[in-house]
DNA sequence: CGACACGTTGATATCCCTCAAGGGGAGTGG
DNA sequence: CCACTCCCCTTGAGGGATATCAACGTGTCG
């Protein structure tokens, strides 16, 4: 059952078991890649959509002035480009963040697949909607939040991801970025996103050290960040 | 043919003439909205989508520290909520910023749709994601470009998406946000707007009075703005 | 005519960036 | 096994972009 994580990230609409059976089927193949390998290219035309199945990806786009912003970061059981189906490219770049491997599903698979059936195209079409509404969240963040709030909000949102999938272990899991990663997605430079860090970490709130999280006060670490996980559509 | 702005924004997937039929057949009926008027409230459950016919929409998100992120800009043949069919509540306020006619279709028709074409799913899926394109657009405009790029970018957008509509009169057009507004929505407060809208207008790029914005140089405005309007899927 | 919202500008403050330097860990090759 | 390199982390100092605060002008609407 190569989709299970999938499902376990997208419990609703529940897939009755002929659907599970027809989402499995579309899985042509699966791929292994090594870290920080590019898996889509920025325009490139796309006739399959990649499942992660294991290991951290991420999306990016560049500016002109040389900034990368990271749009978006996947963990297992994510769809990394469920979009290009409707799309047939993408406006931004598909990366691997560690080693990982990867479930491939042709386009003319999940076409059948929203041909067969009502509920297994609102499931496909509703996970890409979510990665939408965390872009939009990563919007407010940037927007509108601090430079410590923006970090302690992506803390809190990967936290909530990860344990969905069973990824944590109490308040401890990995988290394999870089402080320069973690700028490149907050909008912060790497010194700042540094000092950002210290001072969470001397409040007591939460350690980041050697790609692992530990989480010291939940509560205050979503009060800093104005987290609220109703964006994640878990419920 | 109430649908018919929203085919000429999305013009791919086209369209049989019985698929353009049963689309125009979803719109239960139409409905006149005031400005600043709020259409979807924030995690309210919702049994209908709204598709603007006239006027202009916005969608937003309140911060704990109350500020305000303007999240996107809607113009006549955006659906401003097809999301929430599958997501069936929106994590964010939808409002209209002028008067406005608005057509509704029920979540039921658009299942129905979905059944009865392909290629409708499509579009529609599509529809949806390229709204999410531009989320992701701005979310790289706010966390990495500077303040005279992020509000060139906005009007770059603006211009090509009113055009394709066929709501610009030459190198003009109506654009009747307040500077506030603008700040909302680009991460800047009014004030520094206000100071980067002088820029553009000293250098002749652009002027922006009254709720009317006149480009007086295209070519310079999409430099200072990084602008590629690739995201916008439009070919 | 008064109230109010928005636009404009100046002065000052602050958050975050840039530049710089040094330390530590991991990998590599001699 | 050690030297070397490279990348990342960390910290300090200074600067710049943007925010904040404040005041006033202008247009609109009841």
């Amino acid at each position: 059952m190569l989709s299970r994580t999938f499902l376990t990230a997208h419990p609703t609409p529940r897939l009755s078991d002929d659907d599970r059976d027809r989402l499995e089927a579309a899985i042509a193949r699966t791929v292994e890649f090594d870290a920080r390998q590019i898996i889509v290219r920025e325009n490139e035309p796309l006739t399959q959509c990649t499942l992660l199945l294991a290991g951290i990806a991420y999306r990016y786009k560049d500016t002109d002035e040389g900034k990368r912003q990271i749009l978006a970061l996947h963990y297992p059981g994510d769809f990394v480009d469920l979009h290009s189906y409707p799309l047939k490219r993408l406006e931004h770049t598909v990366c691997t963040l560690t080693a990982a491997r990867m479930a491939i599903i042709p386009h003319e698979a999940v076409r059948q697949l929203t041909q067969a059936s009502t509920t297994l195209t609102e499931l496909l079409w509703k996970s890409t909607l979510v990665d939408a509404a965390m872009n939009r969240e990563w919007l407010t963040s940037v927007g509108a939040r601090s430079g410590i709030a923006r970090i302690a909000h992506l803390f809190c949102e990967t936290y909530v991801r990860l344990r969905t999938i069973g990824a944590t272990r109490g308040w401890t899991f990995d988290f394999p970025l870089t402080q320069i990663d973690l700028g490149d997605a907050t909008g912060l430079t790497s010194v700042h996103t540094n000092r950002m860090l210290r001072k969470l970490r001397e409040i007591g709130v939460l350690t980041f050290r050697n790609g692992t999280v530990s989480i010291g006060d939940w509560m205050q670490l979503c009060e800093i960040a104005d987290f609220d996980d109703s964006y994640l559509f878990l419920h």
